[in-house]
DNA sequence: CTAGGGTTAG
């Protein structure tokens, strides 16, 4: 038998030649060798039929060898590297080998070969591509997301006077959403003839996939009132829609109307169903669904997985975790990204562990990304840095979510060196790259450079969204650039067609009121189309603060609460504002004021990671092994710190101590300050001490860590809820402004 | 003889 070393050329070339007058490509249709093909199991067997093709001549007829090839790229032990030497012995292929060839690669792992082949087949084929090259082409142009060569495509099908092909058309239209380009999509499809099912269904999917799921069930109604009849698969994309509305109502509409109306059953629109539900937050609709689905794949189960998972019930979770037929990756990630987001790094981490102690599935990308998500979360740098390793070290492709995931890691864990060469490593960089550095720029108060990131950002031609104009305004906010900050956002809108959000209101009240124009941020307030948030005042109180305006700050703390009671940072903020303008009563009627309504302040609490593994600490913690020297570390700072002068800044409590040494004490034992302190005594001197702290760092810290860093020679960052502060021989990276 | 649309984790 023909191995793959043979040379094609050491084998006779059979006496067979076509004859011009005859159709060569339906030369030997019913060749007993080509129903042999059909049968084959196993890449060893078509290899065997191969060479029987070689030596009786078969091979040369272009159908037959297509054939082959077909069965060699496409079939369930597909071989495309055999595919394509077997496609590279064939003198002169014609078109619809070509295709075939084409077809293979688009819908392979490297689809990119697709593309290239087409280009090979307009350099050496005769005749020119048809109405059947074009869809595989789309479809691997649509899998790369290249968005220009897919224009391209979409060029040369009007040249070609293909553009009525309803294959064709629909393959644009599933082009263009997976690009994000929904206007063109849609474009295309309102100029179809005679739409048909796929043409619907191709619209709907790209405007439900594309976060825009409004819209998806708009023309879903449009199609109904244009009876035109949806099957499953519309049934299937409608239903994603309901889910990222998270409208129940609809979508229980939904799952009625495909009862009713015999949509046909199927397991992938029963787990589109299940999915709905649990996405609109009723388990109880999922649990019915799943006990009566006559067939369940490892989907269902993940999904009902990711149903408790989502709803904080990790027992339920683990439960069916414990009982699906099999754990794939996607179960994993289900734990490790639901403890994530919300907001339980460490046991996100502790599910990571666990997966490579079991051995358990290979980690994909989804995994890392979640992972260095809660390694961001927790400023825990080391293991971020491990997981960069590992992606190094597996030769994994850094995607945008890779990307990221990472300059958030690094720039969170305060290293925004690292993060930066991430960013300068990679080709493709998508609008949520180019945000995440704005953002890491921005909280490293480097509000300048993240502005001028942001003029490259447009000149790459990537479009800004609302994610990247928050970050803009949180540069501006930290670095106190207030004109800039005003430009961008009476900007965003009509220059860039995005729509200030309530982030973004609340983004400008802070620039405004933290620079002392509080008679403007009130203006702003006033004039908003939407209604104020909590975070807008809360906004407006703590720029209060900070002028002491206790006037003002009674104010918006009252709306604030009116909208949220229990927001207990008003509570502290107010109480911080009476304390700093030494009004001691009011800040006690409002402790009493707290204790009554049974509302507690947010415990301070600042965690350190060293050698990998991360310490917490609360206030006045004395549970850590380390607990004596910690403290006796304390006492040493405090005697260094106090011999150069420094005096402790009481109106940072927010507790009413009576007694003066008492507020020192209360002071002494923030849990930054016992961070820094453990990590005094934990860390080498030449590493520099990460702290991250889960409230705003007080001013006392603040100068505190300052003093240290000059005393101690230590560089410290100090990562609070808003910002980074990278303290440095006596002075911080934010200069006071904060 | 070739073609288009779908469900889970970020």
């Amino acid at each position: 038998m023909a191995s793959l070393g043979t040379p094609v050329t050491s084998i006779p070339r059979h006496p067979y030649t076509p004859s011009p007058t005859v159709n060569n490509d339906l030369r030997f249709p019913n060749h007993p060798v080509l129903s042999v093909i059909d049968q084959c199991t196993n890449i060893d067997q078509l290899k065997q039929v191969h060479a029987q093709m070689l030596r009786t001549g078969l091979f040369f007829d272009p159908y037959s060898a297509s054939k082959l090839i077909t069965a060699c790229a496409l079939s369930s032990f597909s071989s495309l590297d055999y595919a394509r030497q077997v496609f590279d012995e064939i003198p002169e292929p014609n078109l619809f080998t070509w295709n075939t060839l084409i077809r293979a690669y688009a819908s392979s792992t490297d689809p990119i070969e697709s593309i290239l082949t087409f280009l090979q087949m307009l350099d050496q084929c005769t005749e020119c591509p048809n109405k059947f090259t074009f869809p595989f082409v789309l479809k691997a142009a649509s899998e790369l997301q290249a968005s220009k060569v897919g224009r391209g495509f979409h060029g040369m099908v009007i040249k070609a006077d293909l553009g009525l092909d309803i294959y064709i058309v629909n393959s644009l239209i599933h082009f263009y959403g997976s690009c994000g380009d929904l206007d063109l999509a849609r474009q295309v499809f309102v100029k179809i003839h005679k739409k048909d099912v796929v043409s619907w269904n191709s619209v709907i999917t790209a405007f439900a996939q594309g976060n825009c799921p409004e819209v998806a069930l708009e023309l879903f109604k449009e199609m109904e009132a244009e009876d035109m009849i949806p099957n499953d698969v519309t049934m299937v994309s409608v239903l994603s829609a309901c889910a990222k509305k998270a409208d129940l109502e609809f979508g229980r509409w939904v799952c009625s109307r495909i009862e009713r109306h015999g949509v046909e059953e199927n397991l992938t629109l029963n787990n589109a169903m299940l999915d709905m539900y649990v996405k609109c937050g009723s388990v109880e609709d999922a649990e019915r669904l799943f006990d009566r689905m006559p067939e369940k794949d490892i989907v269902s189960w993940t999904t009902m997985l990711d149903g408790y998972a989502r709803l904080g019930n990790y027992d339920e979770a683990r439960r069916v975790f414990a009982a699906m037929p099999g754990q794939d990756i996607a179960a994993w990630n289900v734990l490790i990204s639901s403890y994530e987001q919300s907001g339980k790094p460490k046991e996100a981490l502790a599910v990571f562990h666990e997966l490579q102690k079991n051995k358990g599935p290979k980690p994909d990308e989804v995994t890392l990304v979640s992972s260095l998500a809660a390694c961001a979360q927790l400023g825990a740098i080391d293991l971020g840095g491990w997981i960069h390793v590992y992606v190094k070290k597996q030769g994994m492709k850094l995607n945008c979510h890779l990307t990221t995931s990472l300059i958030d890691m690094y720039a969170k864990c305060g290293n925004l060196d690292k993060a930066l060469e991430v960013f300068n490593s990679v080709e493709r960089r998508d609008v949520f790259v180019w945000s995440a550095m704005i953002a890491a720029l921005a909280m490293h108060g480097q509000g300048r450079d993240a502005l001028h990131f942001f003029s490259k950002m447009l000149e790459a031609k990537v479009k800004p969204n609302a994610v990247t104009f928050t970050n803009i305004l949180c540069a501006c906010s930290h670095a106190g650039l207030v004109d800039e900050g005003r430009t961008f956002f009476y900007q965003m809108e009509r220059v860039y067609g995005v729509v200030p959000g309530i982030k973004h209101y609340a983004c400008m009240v802070d620039i405004l009121g933290r620079s002392g124009n509080l008679e403007e941020a009130v203006e702003l307030i006033e004039k908003m189309p939407i209604s104020p948030t909590p975070s807008v005042w809360g906004a407006l109180l703590g720029a209060c603060t900070r002028h002491g305006n206790v006037a003002l700050a009674e104010k918006a703390c009252s709306h604030l609460l009116d909208l949220d009671p229990r927001n207990h940072g008003a509570y502290v903020l107010l109480s911080n504002i009476y304390a700093k303008t030494g009004k001691w009563e009011a800040v006690s009627g409002l402790r009493k004021l707290m204790r009554d309504s049974g509302i507690k302040k947010e415990p301070g609490c600042s965690s350190i990671e060293v050698n990998g593994s991360v310490h917490e600490f609360l206030v006045g913690d004395n549970s850590h092994p380390l607990s004596k020297d910690i403290y006796s570390k304390l006492d040493e700072m405090s005697g260094r710190l106090k011999s150069i002068g420094y005096v402790p800044n009481k109106s940072h409590l927010l507790q009413f101590v009576e007694e003066e040494d008492m507020k020192e004490q209360a002071l002494i034992l923030h849990s930054e300050k016992l961070a820094i302190a453990f990590g005094l005594i934990t860390s080498e001197p030449s590493q520099p001490i990460r702290v991250v702290k889960n409230l705003r760092v007080c001013g006392d810290c603040h100068s505190v860590a300052k003093l240290i860093s000059k005393l101690y020679d230590r560089e410290i960052f100090l990562r609070d809820r808003y910002r980074f502060h990278h303290f440095r021989e006596g002075h911080c990276s934010c200069n006071d402004y904060w």
